[in-house]
This record gives C-alpha cells, structure tokens and sequence, in this order.
DNA sequence: AGCACGCCGACT
DNA sequence: GTCGGCGTGCTC
C-alpha cells in the first residue's frame, strides 16, 4: 500500500507555495505523521529541501514520476491541522502566500529539546477552580465578548483584565480546553503573568515568545501541542498551536504592535478572529478602550459588550490651554509633599515638537525634504520624516535664531524639577521605557504607551496633550488617543484625580465619565457617514518602480469590478489604495494575488531578491 | 530560490 | 563549429 504525503516549504516564493506530494518509503513509514519536518528531494538539481509534512493518505494509485521522502527530521509533529488551516486562511485573506506564515508556526528546531521532551512525560497539572467574575459568568452566556476592564486600577496586585481573563482561562483548563492570550509587547504580557502567578496557575501557562532561548521556545511548542494549557505570547502566538482549544483573548487589539510589519501584513485580531471560527472557540477582545473595528463587531452583532463594575471616578476638565493652571499645580505640589506619585502624559518625546523663528514666527522644516523639524531626547535637531540629524539655514527673512513652540516630554520633564524641587522627576518614553518603580514621591513624566507602572497606582493622572492628540491629521487619531488615555488612567489608584487638558463640547462630557466607548462609537458613526474603514477595508499595494505600478494600474482597472472596489487617489508615490467591503474582500484578495503573481514573471525592472509589489489588504496607515 | 534549457552573438 | 550571455520556466 503505497503511502503518499503532501509536503510544503516555508518560502515566500508564490510559485512554491502549494503542497507537493512525495512518496513515503516502507522504512520511514511509521516515523512519518502530520505535521512532522522531512527532507525531501527538489528541484532540477535533486538538492534536499526541508518541508513540514502537511497530509498523508495511502494512495493506491499515486501518480508517476513521485520522488522518495529521505529522510524524516523531527521526530514528533511540530506543526497541527489547526495551525495549517489557519495558516490557508490567513494567507487567503491577505493575499500572501502559506509559506510565508510557516515560519511564523513553527519556531526552530532544537534536537536536545526534543529529546528532554520525549523522555518526561506531561506532567498532571491541578489548578483550584477560578472564581466568578463578570467575563467568566458573560463567556458562560455568549460565544464571543467585547471586555472593558476597571480603569483606575493600579492599586492592584494585578491589573483586572488580566485576571478576569485568568479566571476564564482556568474554567476552560478544569473543563479540560486550552486557551490563547495574545498581548501586545512584554510590559503586558509581565501583567499576564503577575496574574497567571497571582492565582496560582503559572504552571499551567505556556509561554510562546522569542525572547526566551530557542531551545525553550521549542520546548514550549512541543508542550503547546500535546498538552492542554493557558498558550499566551505576544502576536505571533496568535499561530501558535493549542491542544483542544475552547478560548481565545486578545489584549489591547487597537495597539499598534498587534500588527505585523512583514508580508503578508497580518494583524493579530483579525488572525485570531479567524481562528476562532476555524477552531469554533470563544472569544474574548478585551481593552480599555475600544478600536473602531470592535465598535463594528458589535454594531453588527459580532460581540456582546460587557464591562466590569466601574467605581465612580473622579475627573477633572480644566480648559486651558496652560498645560498646568494654578489650581492643577496646587493639587500636584500636595500629593507630592505627601509622598503621592502623579503622572503626567505628555504628547511628543524631545525638548520641541516644531521650532519657529524667533522674528517672522513661521514654522521651520527640513531644508532637504520640507519636512516637520522638532528636537530630540538628546538635544538635536531632526526632520520627523528623513529622520536625519540637520542644520537649520537661515530663515527666509534673514533670522537664523529658532524658539520651541511646543514642548516636548524631555522639556517638560525639566521644567518639573525646577517646579516641583522636592520631588523626584522620572522620565519615561518610547526609546527609554521604564516599566514599573517602587518608590513614592514621585513625579512621572511620558509619552504615551511609555508610562511606568507605580506601586499603589498613581494619585493623580494628567493628560496634559489632548487637544493636540486629538487634532492630529490621521484617520484613527481620536481611536487611538482615547486608547492612550484610557491606558494611563488604567495606572491610577481607586481615589485618584484624573485631569484632562483643553478638551472641550461632546469629548468633555465623554471623557468626564470616562465613557471611552461611547467617545469611540460617535467616531465610528462620523466615519460611516464617510464610508471610511473600518466600515469598508483599504487595501495598499505599492510597486517597486514607476514602469511596474502602471502596468498594475492598467491590469487592476481591467480585472477589478469598478462598481465593487474603489480606487483612491494618494499621494504615496507607486501606492495604488483600493476601498472595498468585507464581502468582497477573499476574492479581491485573491484577484490581486494572481495578478501580482503574473506581473511579477513578466517585470523587467525586478531587482534580485526584490519584491515588486507589495500588497498590505489592511493598511492601517494610509490615510 | 536554484537550476537547466534554449536561442542569440563572439570567438579559437 | 562551440562557448557562454542570461531570459524563461519548472520543481512533486
């Protein structure tokens, strides 16, 4: 009986990208599975390749001219239907290639780590039963929840929504289902596990991340696969596999680190919106405040929204657009003379966001690509787009001398000590993050995303920025500001004072009662009335060169339904952005994925090892 | 990606 | 007459 297996290959190549069959000889025979790793004979030369095993059926009739698999490699299965299917899927909605996710599924192989596996067996775990909780009791009663968690909780052990999602981990671990947690970067996976640990059942976690050796990550895969667990990891976890998966949670699904930079451009919350229908598993989309995309799930009926008890909190607007006016300052000095720590969340890193001339006023940019200058951590000068250090020439009336206009949090950071001489000033941004600090009196200055966490919570959260935040000329920027907000509040005590710089109307009154999720829905609201995303989706594809982007131009204009999909002017050089909806989007995906294929082999103008076009089906960035 | 096949010009 | 240029296309 003639056994024949489907192999595939982690290439980006689309001309490899499909499963090829091999022969299995009758000596490898039962050492061969799914998802085991095999080398194989390919191509013209006979060169050996690896490959991941991807189906296996006995053939009585299997086709002529099949090569021998020579050799199997790993001796256990590294790589699950569940992983294989998502994997199609994906590939299938981003218009990219299986191949490409493969590497992304599977993590290097390390022989020792296998061997050390194969000889302990799984051990018995036992985790007491987790407590009710709103997101346990909610997920008892629907498939698929939107969770808002307490703001104002940095006087816990560990932050509510992640024990909340805990407790639900550990219903699905005693009914004997595992379950996924994705996070955005490691300051919230270190929540996770403070949690994880909080209620006793660390050893029931398996972590997926590549900041722990190779050979542990492998470990890890290997235990994800054959044992049931709590699986959690930053975004490439959303691939990882899991042993009779019940629950799926992501964290925060609007920050930006749940997407990924590399073709074929995947994001963790539609990947694992994917793998819940795949896996027929709950899901749980949990953050402080909501992305435009949830508010879309749950006006479509998607998910059921459900929030933890909120204590009445305690928010100040003051309308100016000082960043501190008198009375701000007064509350700041006395939480500080008694030992209180306050936050202070500041727009932009740097001394300056834009410099003007100190005699005509007009904003100076960047004498090579007239770009937006502002002053950096260290002091100099440098255009936001070339990012290059630069020399400001004199201004067109003659000046040469510049005054910040508005200050940065390097700046302000300074000014505190000056203001506040007591106190110990602690500044925190994106390049250099602090993480969390033990001591009291204390006066922390951040950007946003970069904000300490405090022992005890803060006593006192300024949101210093919002107005400008806010005013940014992007299509998310409200989304995302209310997400930076609600994060840092999230950092304070039960009794703190929050306090909002210069907002004003609709966003006061929101923001008064920290309705986050209200603040966000009329933002969706306004963007139906445009028909922008999330309502509809705006796909990217750029081209490498000029020549290629017009003949994909021609191609697009000839095979893409005009009354289907919109072509968007922009002003991205070689950048062809197309609006379309949701229904359509598997066959636009894969339309343009069979027309890059073709232009691709016919490009003159490709460089080796170049990509000529780049196709992104949700850029995020475009407008 | 490799690697061979193949159809042109320059050379002993 | 044949050596080698890299354009084209295939790999189970």
């Amino acid at each position: 009986m003639p056994l024949v297996a489907q192999v595939r290959f982690s290439s980006p190549l689309p001309q490899l990208d499909k499963e090829f069959d091999y022969l299995v000889p009758d000596e490898l025979q039962n050492q061969i599975g799914f998802g085991h790793l095999v080398e194989v004979p390919f191509g013209l030369g006979g060169k050996l390749k690896t490959g991941v095993v991807c189906g296996i059926a006995i053939d009585d009739n299997p086709r002529e001219k099949l090569l021998s698999i020579q050799e199997v490699i790993s001796a256990l299965p590294v790589f699950t239907e569940g992983q294989m299917n998502l994997c199609v899927a994906v590939a299938e909605r981003q218009a990219g290639a299986v191949g490409e996710l493969l590497s992304v599924s599977i993590p290097k192989r390390y022989q020792r780590a296998e061997a050390k596996f194969e000889n302990t067996h799984a051990s018995f775990i036992s985790v007491e039963a987790a407590e009710d909780a709103t997101l346990l009791s909610s997920l008892q009663k629907n498939q698929k929840v939107y969770f808002q968690p307490k703001f104002l909780d940095g006087s816990s052990v560990a932050p509510d929504w992640a024990l909340q999602i805990v407790y639900a981990c550990l219903d699905q671990f005693a009914s004997g289902k595992s379950s996924l947690v994705v996070l955005p970067d490691f300051a919230e996976l270190a929540r996770f596990e403070r949690a994880l640990e909080h209620l006793s059942a660390t050893s029931t976690g398996i972590r997926h991340t590549s900041s722990e050796t190779g050979s542990n990550r492998y470990l890890n895969h290997l235990t994800a696969i054959t044992r049931v667990g709590i699986n959690y990891g930053l975004r490439g976890a959303a691939f990882a596999p899991a042993k009779n998966l019940g629950l799926i949670a992501i964290w925060d699904d609007g920050d930006e680190s749940h997407i990924e930079q590399t073709a074929p451009y995947w994001n963790s919350r539609e990947v694992l919106l994917q793998r819940a229908e795949l896996e027929q598993t709950k899901l749980v989309i949990a953050s402080h405040s909501p992305s435009a995309e949830v508010i879309r799930l749950i006006d479509i009926g998607y998910l059921k929204h459900i929030e933890s008890i909120q204590e009445p909190a305690n928010v100040v607007i003051t309308d100016l657009s000082d960043r501190l006016d008198a009375q701000t300052f007064a509350l700041i000095s006395t939480l500080l003379s008694s030992g209180k720590p306050v936050l202070l969340q500041i727009a932009n890193a740097g001394w300056a966001t834009a410099l003007v001339c100190v005699s005509c006023k007009e904003v100076r940019s960047c004498p090579t690509c007239a770009g937006p200058v502002w002053v950096d951590p260290s002091g100099k000068i440098r255009c936001r787009s070339c990012k290059l250090q630069l020399e400001l020439s004199t201004c067109t009336c003659g000046k040469s001398s510049t005054r910040p206009t508005r200050l940065g949090a390097s700046a302000i950071a300074k000014q505190m000590e000056r203001s506040f001489p007591n106190a110990t000033v602690v500044h925190s941004n994106g390049e250099n993050r602090i993480t969390s600090i033990k001591s009291h009196a204390l006066l922390v200055v951040a950007t946003p995303g970069a904000e300490p966490e405090v022992e005890g919570g803060y006593s006192c959260v300024l949101i210093a920025d919002a107005p400008s935040m806010v005013g940014s000329p992007r299509l998310r920027a409200l989304e995302q500001s209310l997400s930076k907000w609600a994060n840092a509040i999230s950092l304070a005590s039960s009794d703190s004072t929050v306090i909002f710089v210069g907002l004003r109307d609709d966003l006061a009154q929101q923001m008064k009662s920290l309705a986050f999720h209200e603040a966000v829905q009329e933002d969706y609201k306004d963007r139906e009335d445009l028909g922008l995303p999330p309502i509809t989706r705006l796909a990217s594809i750029i081209s490498s060169n000029p020549v290629d982007h017009q003949k994909l131009l021609d191609a697009v204009a000839e095979s893409v339904p005009s009354d289907k999909v919109r072509m968007l002017g922009v002003t991205q050089p070689n950048t062809l952005v197309l609006d379309f909806a949701y229904s359509f989007g598997i066959e636009l995906a894969n339309i343009l994925k069979s027309l890059t294929v073709k232009l691709t082999a016919s490009s003159k103008s490709k460089k080796p090892g170049e990509r000529v076009y780049r196709i992104n089906m949700d850029d995020g960035k475009v407008i």
